[in-house]
DNA sequence: CTTTTTTGTCCGCAAAGTCGC
DNA sequence: AGCGACTTTGCGGACAAAAAA
């Protein structure tokens, strides 16, 4: 019932072998690459499947080959920039390795974690990758783990666990904000970090902490944000007070874990009449849409996202052929603006 | 070759019947919910499905119902904040409806448009939705329109063609945004666009039209950007040149068409040394995460971009069904914020 | 004994694999 | 080497057979 019933039907094998005069073993040769075929039969073959239209039946293959050629993507439901492009990465790298990509938000009910999986489970797909860097969600794709290889983005290596991972360098990127601060000549340099639960956030966090112990530098003072810009703000409000009440934890320097929180703080200075750089320099993370013109254009360490998809997709690849991966993570790259400047005293 | 041959093959209907002492169509009949099954044999397969943790394998499924149960996803290559969020918004809904979503998307490459519609066809996708509110790429969905339902996010809608359409009313956003300003006492109100080509970008530039016309204000200047901030920011030193030069047709507010855009006009404008909202009005549209803390806080106009997803499949679901659609346009909501003002004099 | 459930058999779907010629 | 016949995959539909009413 439903569709009209006088849609011609797309052409199978069948009809392909008909007009090629083969059987439609032969065709299936030739769509497969297979050898064994003699060039002129291929070239009859293809010309039919030229001529018909013909499209090969991915239900009708996934069947018989217990391979659906699709790979399940999972994000967390925050379509916040750098998940989104990370997606938008994989999707493009999955492609081109000739994988459709079939797409799972999370809600924050952990039921929808299990339908999920059920989900993909369901469509058979032949790898998973998990864009959903939040320690709460390490394992969420494990039931499937027995079943299919998982790449998470952004998890660290658990060398225990057949989970495989890739990641752009988050302790790097923090080491390379706090070390261009500290180049600056600041010294007391605080943090805004994300959730802790978050590993993008804890190794930032980590990063920071490494660089100012490598310099010699007394520890910052650490405020957790949760990636938005209001927290960031909250944090603004808090180190403006430090700085009004001439603190000697006051710092003259703010690295903030992704832009936005860059943005709030920027934003809580401002408004107590402190400027950016002059009174405080602040490096943000991520390289946002727009960062560049912030007042000031906000110096901040860019991922690239494009290649971490790549990556992603790599080794998804090698785990599905059964080989090692090496995983070498991505370096992030500072990009220097005018919201970071030397200390005024 | 390949798999390890030991891995215990999933079981399948036949195995459930077996276990249940019945026939696999009676375990068809009861997994797709038919009638004329005995409530005590119900129980019997039930039970049997759940010991053996049977799942359909809709593979299997898809080639002899001919339906995939995905629906496919394309989206322009370029992941702003829009975007984005309809995709979310239009991923949720679709799982709530019981479908897979396979999401491709475009690169602006025009071939890369035929191979993507070849892999959803290939997939045999039952339904596409098409985000990517570009005319250029108001078509591209249309060989497949014989074959499944087409919805566009944004599009116009065309009673000739058999794509369906559903949007945010960009049009009253524009309206929204440019009688504020009104409202507030503003005469000279400039609009910086994005590229024509996009549906959201004429609609805004109509209802800037639109609005000013009914107040009896003379038109403003129109800016084309093409939604960077860079754009923006181009087109606020020329606005700064005709306000320094005290040009008759220096504006007291600009409308732009997206955040990221009014970010580069405010810029444009700070750098000159002219405030907003003292000296010029801006007022942006999207509320980008972020819009509420720049400086100052932006007055923008927000979509509702997860009931958008939501409509969007639900138009799907109708067209699936044979049934026509009830196209009511989302209203937009104007966020009053700290960028616009009374102008000064 | 007829009618109405309930259940099972056979076939098709569109491709791939094995073997044999 | 180059090709075809037969079988397999997991499931749903049409129809028929068996069981219940």
């Amino acid at each position: 019932m439903g569709r009209t019933k006088d849609e011609r039907r797309a052409p199978g094998m069948h009809d392909v072998a008909r007009r090629a005069g083969v059987s439609h073993q032969t065709v299936s040769r030739v769509v497969n690459e297979m050898p064994n075929v003699r060039p002129a039969t291929r070239a009859r073959v293809l010309q039919a499947i030229a001529d018909l239209g013909y499209r090969p039946n991915s239900a009708a293959r996934a069947l018989v080959t217990r391979r659906s050629g699709t790979i399940g993507v999972v994000t967390s439901g925050s379509m916040l920039w750098g998940p989104s492009s990370a997606l938008l990465g994989v999707e493009r790298a999955a492609r081109e390795a000739g994988y459709f990509v079939s797409l799972a938000s999370l809600g924050s009910d952990p039921a929808q974690v299990g339908s999920t999986l059920a989900h993909f489970h369901e469509q058979a797909v032949e790898g998973v990758i998990v864009i959903a860097p939040e320690a709460s969600l390490q394992h969420v794709a494990d039931p499937l783990l027995t079943e299919v290889p998982v790449v998470m983005i952004g998890a660290p290596p658990a060398p225990d666990s057949a989970v495989r991972t890739t990641s752009v360098d988050q302790e790097m990127g923090g080491r390379r904000a706090t070390r261009y601060l500290i180049g600056l000549g600041h010294k007391q340099i605080h943090h805004v970090s994300g959730p802790l639960e978050w590993f993008d956030a804890s190794l930032r966090v980590a990063g920071w902490r490494a660089e100012l112990a490598a310099a010699g530098l007394p520890d910052g003072t650490l405020l957790v944000g949760d990636w938005t810009a209001r927290s960031g703000y909250a944090a603004g409000v808090r180190i403006r007070e430090l700085i009004h009440g001439r603190s000697p934890q006051a710092p003259t320097a703010v690295f903030a874990a992704n832009d936005l929180m860059a943005l709030g703080v920027i934003h809580a200075l401002a408004e107590a009449g402190l400027s950016v750089p002059r009174d405080v320099s602040v490096v943000g993370f991520d390289d946002i849409p727009g960062a560049d013109y912030f007042t000031p254009g906000l110096t901040t360490v860019r991922q690239d996202f494009e290649e971490l998809g790549r990556r992603c997709i790599e080794i998804l690849l090698e785990a599905l052929r059964g080989e090692p991966s090496i995983v070498a993570p991505i370096a992030p790259q500072l990009i220097e603006r005018a919201s970071a400047a030397s200390p005024r005293d």
